[in-house]
RNA sequence: GGGCGCUUAGCUCAGCUUGGACAGAGCACUUGGCUUCGGACCAAGAUGUCGCGGGUUCAAAUCCUGCAGCGCCCA
């Protein structure tokens, strides 16, 4: 109801102004301190002040006045505090919300019939996922499922780098290394397994090797890239052995996120279907390009650096075979999105001023950018084997959440007796949610330095503490069921939002309300953060209300009433986590 | 050298896109609350040169500009 309301705020505030002869052009909307319980406000009157030659406040009150006239369903009054224009819900704005959110999609916004394609992680396959990336199949796996909630079409794409020269090197030293010569693997998964022959390979050709040797190897690395620019199908096969293997390791690790893909969308196709090439042609015909240092570059328009489309041997690049890729993106789908780290950036900035210069309406590009999660040490490295891996950090989580689960076990007041499944479950929801939600909660552009304490903590504005609010909702919904046979998916009662008038209901069925519009703005600024920020503030309401207004032992009318709040509450907080990926849990 | 990003309480972070009501949380610290639906909880207290300087404005953490520290990028 809070998308409802405000759209009735700016219509009934643009009408007020227009009838006094006011400017409509800039409302002044804004969510009011914490203190009063008004929904909205606005500070207009501040603008209006010099041109009406009048206070603010006396402005306020003209249009108070003005707006108190009109008919409303969701403003239930405005009053004004100063120069600020304050408007509180209705009786019906309560009613509604607390209706609409009985259901199990609530939150979930009308069909836009808009595709989008999130492409996210994409890391190259090289070894196993290490932390240093894992902040990119986490928001990107969150910023598809915010998306899905307002209502795109959404397919999860990872695009695969089969094509580097980081990939020939490992497929040489896939045949050049005898497996006996190299270490034990640190995990039996194949990216552990495959990883080995990728450092062994660096280390040869770096410090171990002779001249002559590394020349050899060279002169295969070579031809096993110039293959794969030419079209020659046994090149192919050979890298493509190697990728998929590692990649398959990669994937496990990456669904016990979970993050899932549609599909896995290689690089090479792009040179093999002609389109890299179809896309130099193009390019070499616009009037950016140069050729500079026997290469073919694009002279872009504000940005400094040329961007190199051929080199000087003839091959493509990393992103001219990127700008085929988008370009196919743009054919099959709407929208698309790309989650990248900050070392993409410039590429990134080069990509969206190439496709413009080839005709493409950039504005159905959206580009996410984070920044590493490094070690106090510095960064992490597959190359070097420097790093936490991911399956590491979340079997670690895993299992100091079970202790956590098995310390709390003597003192819980619920007699429940949970089951060895019930604890590994929780476990994992736990553990793996506290994972997933602290580098959810925060905004991608900050660095952060991984240490095993932060990264657990169970306490702080963590997972779990949304997440028992979850199970405390789950509890008491299923303790009433057991009593009076309601369905715990929605209350089928006839319910009177007004009975529900303490503050601390108030406070819970207002955060509710606001859970649509929060999924609209972190879809339209591809922010997912801004849903766990709001997880936070409505658990926090739901204690509140918890602490203060039993449920199951008020009377009869009452008891309903706050049974569907729950219900309500219940949706908006499951709902929300399972926005950005995070699993509610119906005790722990 | 050039470009991009970050800098808010002792610590970890919201708020900045769209300037507006005393800058908000959590952790840690002090105190109170379990015969009551789940204490991974609640309530109260204390905590700030919003990196530094300048500018725009009735109003700047928020916009512009210079600088510093850190991170990243420049076939």
């Amino acid at each position: 109801m809070f998308l409802a309301m405000r759209a009735e705020v700016e219509e009934a505030l643009t009408a007020a102004l227009d009838r006094l002869g006011y400017p409509t052009d800039d409302l002044g909307i804004e969510e009011p301190p914490e203190d009063l319980d008004a929904v909205l406000a606005s500070s207009v009157a501040f603008r209006l002040a010099s041109e009406a030659a009048t206070p603010p406040p006396a402005v306020a009150d003209e249009l108070a006045d003005a707006i108190d006239a009109g008919p409303q369903e969701y403003i239930g009054r405005v009053e004004t505090r100063g120069p600020y224009l304050n408007f509180w819900p209705s009786e019906r704005y309560f009613a509604e919300t607390l209706a609409e959110a009985q259901s199990g999609e609530f939150g979930t916004l009308p069909d836009r019939e808009t595709s989008v394609v999130v492409e996210h992680t994409s890391a190259n396959p090289t070894g196993p996922v290490h932390v240093g990336r894992a902040r990119n199949p986490i928001i990107g796996d969150a910023l598809a499922r915010v998306l899905e909630y307002a209502g795109y079409d959404v397919e999860r794409h990872y695009y695969v780098n089969d094509a580097g020269r980081q990939i020939a090197v490992f497929t040489w030293a896939y045949d050049f290394f005898d497996e006996a010569d190299l270490p034990e693997p640190e995990r039996e998964s194949p990216e552990y397994e495959m990883v080995r022959y990728y450092r062994a390979a660096n280390t040869y050709l770096e410090e171990e090797a002779d001249e002559e040797s590394v020349e050899a190897a060279e002169a295969e690395i070579q031809s096993i890239m110039q293959g794969l620019e030419e079209g020659d199908e046994s090149a192919y096969d050979r890298v493509g052995e190697v990728v998929d293997t590692v990649l398959g390791g990669m994937r496990d690790t990456l669904e016990r996120l979970p993050a899932e893909f549609d599909e896995f969308v290689k690089e090479t196709r792009f040179m093999r279907d002609g389109s890299t090439d179809e896309i130099i042609d193009r390019l070499k015909n616009t009037e950016y390009a140069v050729y500079e240092d026997d290469a073919w570059q694009l002279d872009l328009p504000e940005i400094d650096k040329n961007l190199v489309f051929v080199r000087e041997d003839g091959t493509s690049l990393y992103t001219t075979r990127d700008l085929a890729h988008h370009e196919w993106k743009f054919d099959n789908f709407d929208e698309a999105v790309t989650v990248l780290g900050e070392d993409h950036e410039l590429q990134a900035r080069q990509l969206r001023s190439a496709l413009e210069i080839l005709g493409n309406d950039t504005d159905r590009l959206g580009t996410v950018h984070y920044s590493w999660v490094t070690l106090p040490e510095g960064g992490m490295s597959t190359r070097e084997g420097t790093g936490i891996d991911l399956d590491d950090l979340l079997d670690e989580a895993i299992d100091r959440a079970r202790q956590e689960v098995e310390d709390r076990l003597e003192d819980r007041i619920r007699d429940d007796d949970l089951s060895e499944e019930d604890i590994d479950r929780i476990a994992h929801q736990v553990g793996i949610g506290a994972v997933r939600y602290d580098i959810v909660s925060k905004q991608p552009t900050k660095g952060i330095t991984f240490e095993w304490e932060r990264a657990l903590d169970f306490e702080a504005q963590s997972a779990p503490y949304v997440q028992y609010v979850h199970a405390r909702a789950s509890g008491i919904i299923a303790e009433a069921h057991d009593e009076n046979a309601v369905d715990p998916d929605g209350l089928d009662i006839d319910v009177d939002a007004s009975d529900l008038d303490t503050d601390a209901e108030r406070t819970l069925l207002r955060e509710i309300a606001r859970f649509p519009a929060v999924i609209e703005e972190a879809a339209e600024d591809l922010q997912p953060h801004v849903v766990a920020t709001y997880t936070r503030d409505l658990a926090e309401a739901f204690n509140t209300f918890y602490r203060e207004c039993p449920v199951l032992d008020a009377d009869d009318e009452t008891r309903d009433a706050r049974l569907a709040l729950v219900v309500a509450a219940r949706h908006a907080v499951g709902n929300a986590l399972d926005a950005v990926g995070v699993q509610a849990p119906d005790s722990m």
